[in-house]
DNA sequence: CCTGGAATAGACCAATCGGTCTATTCTCAT
DNA sequence: ATGAGAATAGACCGATTGGTCTATTCCAGG
């Protein structure tokens, strides 16, 4: 494997946290499964994150993220039209898809909409939706469109490509991402 | 409140499994909340539902499923437009939205898609998901479109649907459920 | 070399988890 | 009235949960 690097403790818990909340949720894995796929012992899990696996989770759902907007803006640097950058943004999408197994959520929903009930989650997940929403945004301004029609896109965007996960993680099946160009 | 008939026990934990599992998931309810809001002791569930949780959650899910396709009966048998049926949805669900407090989700997803990695779990999902995009399906060929059309309009609409619940629930508004219909 | 904080390591804890089991009560056909 | 099965009731169980705490190891600055 790609075992060169021993990444640090600290990024290997993120690492493991951000892959077991995306397939199983916040309340589907317990810190042995963490520790065990981390490869972490308990107390270094508590050292860098006090608060431990709520803000274990917080940080995964950063990174996650971080991933998704480096995602937007690799489809969207080269493309000449929206319409360009939605469908590589599909495509790689559906990609992603088809590698997880087809059975992974977003993760920001996973480990933030079903974690605690704590407000300061739910608004910090509202906080990284919107980012990837004014992330096409401003690639839709930059391709020529207004700023209300470039907004009203982005949202149109992320609405449809949320729903067409489900459905595709239910049928198994990435053909709901791959066809979704059609249909703009 | 309404508790002229004392509902009977198996629906009692039915509708206290499917409230809870829609709010919390399935990970993130555990039998003592759910016995406590049936007002169920611990030996009535074993008794109606011998697998326990899991026998549990699919009734949930299909409770909530059969609610779902009620209202999409209601929608579409009034309408005398594909448009109309997906508009009155739209009012609808954004309604049912403001009465859940803003933050359920599909409760498909969140008993089903979200509970024990389990197979049948999933497949399960899928049935439910694909009868209410063959409810759809079947109000659109009646109000005139042909069989693919349709089929490719009931998948829209389930996607938008879901996506846009997505970004309502992290916005905690039904702005972008009410607001949907403009995007057809 | 010594030292002090960062990091690792895991034993340990109370609480809660889902589930089993026995005892009791309810209900209704005989 | 009675016997039988359905339903209710909750004590009890081992396993696991998230979290705390102490001990040890590591490593850089003196």
């Amino acid at each position: 494997m790609s075992d060169k690097k021993p990444l640090p403790t600290k990024d290997r818990l993120i690492r493991a946290a951000s892959e077991l909340f995306r397939k199983h949720g916040y309340h589907g894995v317990g810190l042995s499964d963490l520790l065990a796929k981390a490869e972490a012992p308990k107390g270094s899990l508590y050292h860098h994150f006090p608060n431990g696996k709520s803000d274990l989770a917080r940080a995964a759902a950063d990174r996650a993220s971080d991933q998704i907007l480096r995602i937007l803006a690799n489809c969207f640097a080269e493309a000449t039209t929206f319409k360009d950058g939605a469908n590589a943004l599909c495509d790689r999408l559906a990609e992603a898809f088809d590698q997880s197994g087809m059975w992974e959520t977003c993760p920001v929903a996973a480990t933030l909409f079903e974690g605690p009930d704590n407000d300061e989650f739910r608004a910090h997940a509202a906080h990284l939706y919107e980012g990837w929403i004014a992330e096409v945004h401003d690639h839709a301004e930059r391709l020529g469109m207004d700023h209300d029609t470039a907004q009203a896109a982005a949202e149109h965007l992320f609405v449809l490509l949320q729903g067409s996960w489900m459905l595709a993680r239910a049928r198994r099946s990435s053909d709901v991402l791959r066809e979704l160009p059609e249909r703009l």
